[in-house]
RNA sequence: GGGGGAUUUCCCGAGCGGCCAAAGGGGGCAGACUGUAAAUCUGUUGUCACUGACUUCGGUGGUCCGAAUCCACCAUCCCCCA
């Protein structure tokens, strides 16, 4: 099987500009793409991770990736696909965004010498000059064009300003600009990104008279449409110190049933013969594949140790296992008012509930559990003698702590 | 530049000057049922010292015994005209 027809195969390809050429480019390591990162968080998620694997893919056939890191183009922020504007961010955010996506990518990309190279778009697009750029590049595009682009129509009923309707210039500019410094003949990049992808191309063509390819993938999502990755708290992170790996591996772990050999197909790096045969599994053989999808992927961000961690929590917590890696919450004395703690306090401080109100409605409601006894006074209390040699609290069935006092 | 409208608790959205911590829906959380799934049903959903108190309705001042509700100014957004 070629890489590109394991891209097919796996379901990620979503649209590409010349499907013969792109194919015949990567499947024989002919070519320098680039994907873009818009630096908008401390952290990358769900997203990122999809086009670092489309990278790493590419990149193990011998093609060579230009990871663009969005610097200037986080000043503009892009309206692709969102109702309201982003809000702005300073220099110096967007400099530490870009700092920790870098240190994060490096764990799954090589840089280096004949490998991945990193660029950062601020280095070209904070030094143009407006007049020169409306010259050079303004002509090339047509407002009408633009305009109908799939990714402003939300906008266009709720406002789009002149900043952000300039994304798609910016972006184009940087195709156009790596196609002429390193050679960079395709762009990769979500489904959302395919207008102003095509800007990229035809732009190029329109200066160059070159072609130049992009190719998108398909947006994770769940089977009933929307992002996946995202959670009610917030994204899902790569970052370990904003998600923790417990909570990735949840994460995974409780997917839909009807999106598990999505998730499987389109994340990991298992061969599509396996894939293929758990595409017959149905009813509660489907928790195993989500086994299988939370292992592999926590391994793949968070490495084997991590991921072996949190399955043992798992299996501790749901199953018969041991309690060794139950995640632990420390307690100073200083906790403990006459030598005891009542087990609200437990609960916020162990961090397994927000506030005290909501700590009294998960013992009220019958919610918590100390080492497997169901909590019903919401005046317990536990003296530091139990707590030295540490408790499981457990809240719900999914979120609990080993509770310990030092 | 002119005219009109909007801003409510996580989101959408109701809200009479006192009965508003604020309807309803979504989402979240907990319980039952399950497969750590989905669907369904029930409860819950500002905070705390929880039958009481405190802080919220874009911001700042004001009117009033009393304001999310009235007035003024500011900010942001939307619509129409230019």
């Amino acid at each position: 099987m070629t890489l590109y027809e394991e891209l097919i195969a796996r379901g990620l390809v979503a649209q590409v500009t010349d499907e013969a050429h792109i194919s015949d480019m990567i499947n024989n390591g002919k070519a320098t793409f680039y994907i873009g990162f818009d630096p908008t968080a401390d952290s990358l998620h769900v997203g990122h991770f999809m086009a670092l694997c489309l990278m790493k893919r590419l990149q193990m056939a011998g093609n060579k990736p230009v990871v663009l890191i969005g610097g200037g183009t986080a000043m503009i922020g892009d309206p692709s696909g969102r109702t309201d504007m982003r809000s702005m961010m300073t220099r110096e955010t967007i400099q530490h965004n870009c700092d920790c996506f870098k240190k994060q990518m490096e764990r799954f990309i090589e840089f280096g010498e004949g490998k991945a190279i990193m660029v950062n778009n601020a280095d070209w697009l904070l030094d143009l000059n407006y007049v020169e750029v409306l010259r050079e590049v303004g002509a090339c595009f047509s407002v009408n064009n633009m305009l109908r682009a799939e990714c402003y129509k939300q906008r266009m009923e709720k406002g789009l300003s002149f900043l952000e309707f300039n994304y798609m210039i910016m972006q184009s500019y940087d195709f156009y600009y790596l196609y002429q410094k390193y050679g960079c003949n395709m762009q990769f990049g979500g489904n959302d990104q395919w207008s102003n992808m095509l800007g990229g191309t035809e732009l190029i063509r329109r200066k160059l008279g070159k072609d130049a390819h992009a190719m998108t993938i398909t947006l994770l999502l769940n089977s009933e449409g929307k992002k996946m990755g995202k959670t009610a708290s917030g994204a899902v992170w790569l970052d370990p110190a904003k998600t923790t790996p417990y909570d990735f591996y949840q994460y995974w772990r409780n997917v839909e049933d009807a999106d598990v050999l999505k998730c499987i197909r389109m994340l990991t790096f298992l061969p599509m013969e396996q894939i293929e045969a758990m595409d017959s599994w149905e009813g509660s053989q489907l928790n195993t594949a989500k086994e299988i999808l939370a292992y592999e992927l926590t391994k793949l961000v968070h490495g084997e140790e991590e991921a072996n961690k949190a399955q043992a929590s798992a299996k501790a917590l749901f199953g018969a296992g041991a309690d060794a890696d139950i995640p632990t919450a420390e307690l100073a004395e200083a906790d403990l008012v006459d030598g005891a703690i009542d087990i609200l306090s437990i609960l916020v401080k162990a961090g397994l509930v927000p506030s005290k109100s909501e700590a009294r409605r998960a013992v009220e409601q019958g919610g918590v559990t100390v080492e497997g006894e169901k909590v019903t006074d919401i005046k317990a209390t536990y003296t530091a003698d139990t707590l030295k040699g540490g408790i499981v609290v457990r809240r719900g069935k999914k979120a609990f702590k080993k509770v310990v006092l030092n």
